[in-house]
DNA sequence: CTGCGGAGTATGGTTCACGA
DNA sequence: TCGTGAACCATACTCCGCAG
């Protein structure tokens, strides 16, 4: 894979690469002294290797729009390279990501008795901001295309199926809430969490980006009706709110996907799920 | 009054079936 | 072939009762 070449030059913590990719976004192409700022923003990198590593960056990002690189093999191809533990370990530490292999594959239509069924790997909050930005790019319905240019670990299933989840809660935002989720996160910026815009949240802080469960989650949901923003299905909070910020983000979505070797360890990474006790 | 444990429930992810 | 809807399953979280 393009794994070597990656980590050739110097090492990328998952941290740099993260604050590589906010930094990105947060930057858009025309900003005058972009590489300066980016560079600031990624410690321990000088402006030549945030070069070098966009460059390597877009590289892939082409071979993948190219079809020359296959996508991912998501799940199945994790595994072997990868971090996928450290990464997606979202929640408490709860074990069931050793074990994901063989991806479901398709052809073969095992019954659930015969094979056992693939643990699920949480989405982290990144991938999820990537799944509203593609939602928001491309709409609702192509998920090939979000999964393709914007999650790229996830299948177009799996980006089907979070999409599924994901509406399925806006619809019943109005209903009682009473745990966060990760699909309360409506509206994306720059690496960072607009605490949604009141929707669902009532959260006094991000406790939406702490993700596992702020106990203010007992908070009986205080809305009433439906916020704002989120109508039905389409484009909820989607597409409106984010204006600022992602803008940028948007539109260029080669800041965003990452590319084969960034994509299993870097990218989805770490995320900022769960900062300890 | 505080801490612990168990039961119940909500949430999230995967898989299957169906239709366009 | 792809998207959508629904069902199933596993896990995490919350609530409640009991013991010390």
């Amino acid at each position: 894979m393009t794994v070597d070449e990656a980590s050739n030059s110097s090492e990328w913590s998952r941290e740099q690469d993260k604050a590589f990719e906010n930094a990105l976004a947060t930057y858009p192409e025309d900003t005058s002294d972009r590489w300066e700022k980016i560079a600031a923003d990624v410690p321990g990198k000088t402006l030549e290797e945030i070069k070098q590593h966009y460059e390597l960056l877009q590289d892939d990002v082409n071979r993948i729009e190219s079809g020359c690189v296959p996508l991912p093999a998501y799940s199945s191809s994790e595994g072997s390279t990868c971090h996928a533990g450290d990464e997606v370990t979202s929640k408490k530490g709860s074990d069931h990501l050793g074990h994901f292999n063989s991806e479901s594959d398709h052809g073969s239509k095992n019954s659930r008795s015969d094979q056992e069924r693939r643990k699920g790997i949480a989405w982290t909050e990144d991938e999820h901001r990537l799944f509203l930005l593609g939602l928001e790019k491309y709409g609702k319905g192509d998920w090939r295309s979000i999964s393709r240019n914007f999650v790229v670990t996830r299948t177009p299933t799996q980006v089907a199926s979070h999409a599924q989840k994901y509406f399925i809660r806006l619809n019943s935002i109005n209903k009682d809430r009473r745990r966060s989720s990760i699909h309360d996160i409506t509206s994306v910026g720059n690496g960072e969490i607009l605490a949604t815009q009141g929707p669902i949240t009532g959260e006094p802080n991000g406790a939406a980006t702490g993700g596992s469960s702020a106990k203010s989650a007992k908070q009986p949901s205080q809305l009433p009706a439906a916020p704002p923003g989120v109508g039905m299905y389409s484009s909820p909070t989607i597409g409106q709110p984010i204006g600022g910020p992602l803008v940028s983000t948007v539109g260029t979505p080669v800041n965003l996907p990452a590319p084969p070797h960034l994509a299993y360890g870097a990218v989805v990474p770490s995320a900022p799920m769960n900062m300890g006790p």
